[in-house]
DNA sequence: AAGCCGTGGGG
DNA sequence: TCCCCAAGGCT
């Protein structure tokens, strides 16, 4: 890498920024950022908690509905918890909702309605990691902060040509991260690097012919494109299996239970089951004459399931009624439950 | 500190 | 079909 590459490379990706930066609901573009317009730290902290771990083209109809129903922190804080569980429903890792709803209540009532405006004090609310203190920080309060999400680390993994595999490379990349990251305009970096990582840098063929840095990047040098993050080896998933009851009264009513906040699918709502494992035993809610419905298979993140469903007609006290329940409500995994008991129903 | 925690789209 | 993985955080 040429000497004083850094201030290059940053002066670079911010000229290809200007040019070419996504438009997203959460943004103020770099425009109108330069023209004085900032962007409100409400939507920036409750988009980026939505994209942890999370696609664009899934959060953009979520973050709308949110904003939409809660729009600003405190509305947010005001909100009842199953109202945003099942707002948040299919989005997936539910412990982010829940922490959400925490960190509207702690900005709410113990920091007079305004977010903090360093990452470090940031980095303290509840499902704020160091990433998104970083992210808010740099992009909402002009913090130079360090932000190192999964796009950073293959991006700067590239351009450094670093071979050590993650994650145990994160503190080297983060490392380097920093020394191409700007006084100047840090948030417009850090959604310019985010921007790079999904359009140009992408995990697998990079579109290196494209790419604004292409001339300091030492992983295109040596054609260690497209093998670089390297990664440790992931362990294989196992199959779990277990049974779901769907018990529907006669006037619609439905059986439903919500889950402890605690582990998989935690404080959602679903239809009652058996354990999940290898051989699990049948575990109906009630006795009744319960008959096969279809069969579900779901993958989680670290196990596959298959459910065989099980159905019946019979009213139970507790019964959520017809008009209350909305299959769109429940998790993923509980919406594919419901559908295959239809057939049986 | 390594394992746990969803989902949908792309190759 | 199957694996990869996407703007991580918590315990």
């Amino acid at each position: 890498m040429r000497d004083g590459a850094e201030s290059q490379i940053s002066a670079d990706l911010l000229e290809w920024y200007d040019r070419e930066a996504r438009v997203m609901p959460w943004r103020v573009g770099p425009a109108e950022r330069a023209a004085g317009e900032r962007p409100d730290p409400y939507r920036v902290w409750l988009s980026e908690v939505m994209l942890q771990q999370t696609t664009v083209a899934a959060v953009r109809d979520y973050f709308r509905r949110f904003t939409e129903r809660w729009p600003d922190v405190a509305a947010l804080a005001a909100a009842e918890d199953a109202d945003v569980m099942a707002e948040w429903a299919g989005l997936g890792y539910y412990a982010r909702a829940r922490n959400l709803l925490k960190c509207a209540r702690a900005v709410a009532n113990d920091h007079g309605g305004r977010f903090p405006e360093t990452a470090d004090a940031l980095r303290a609310l509840p499902g704020v990691g160091p990433y998104t203190a970083a992210a808010i920080a740099a992009i909402a309060f002009d913090e130079p902060a360090v932000v190192v999400d999964g796009n950073v680390e293959r991006v700067v993994s590239r351009l450094f040509a670093i071979e050590a595999p993650l994650p145990g490379a994160k503190p080297e990349l983060t490392r380097l991260a920093g020394t191409i990251t700007p006084q100047a305009r840090p948030g417009d970096h850090a959604q310019a690097m985010m921007d790079l990582g999904a359009t140009i840098c992408t995990p697998r063929n990079p579109l290196c012919g494209l790419c604004p840095l292409r001339r300091d990047c030492r992983g295109y040098a040596a054609g260690l494109q497209t093998v670089l993050p390297r990664k440790a080896p992931k362990p294989e998933k196992p199959t779990r299996r277990g049974f779901a009851y769907v018990a529907v009264g006669p006037a619609g009513g439905v059986l439903l239970e919500r889950r402890p906040d605690k582990g998989l699918l935690g404080g959602t709502l679903g239809f009652p089951g058996s354990d999940w494992a290898e051989a699990p035993e049948p575990a109906p809610p009630f006795r009744a004459e319960w008959q096969p419905g279809g069969q579900v298979r779901h993958t989680f993140t670290h196990c596959h399931l298959e459910l065989q469903v099980m159905v019946t007609r019979a009213a139970r006290p507790g019964m959520v009624a017809r008009d209350a329940f909305r299959p769109g409500d429940l998790p993923t995994l509980m919406r594919k439950v419901w559908d295959a008991a239809q057939s049986a129903l």
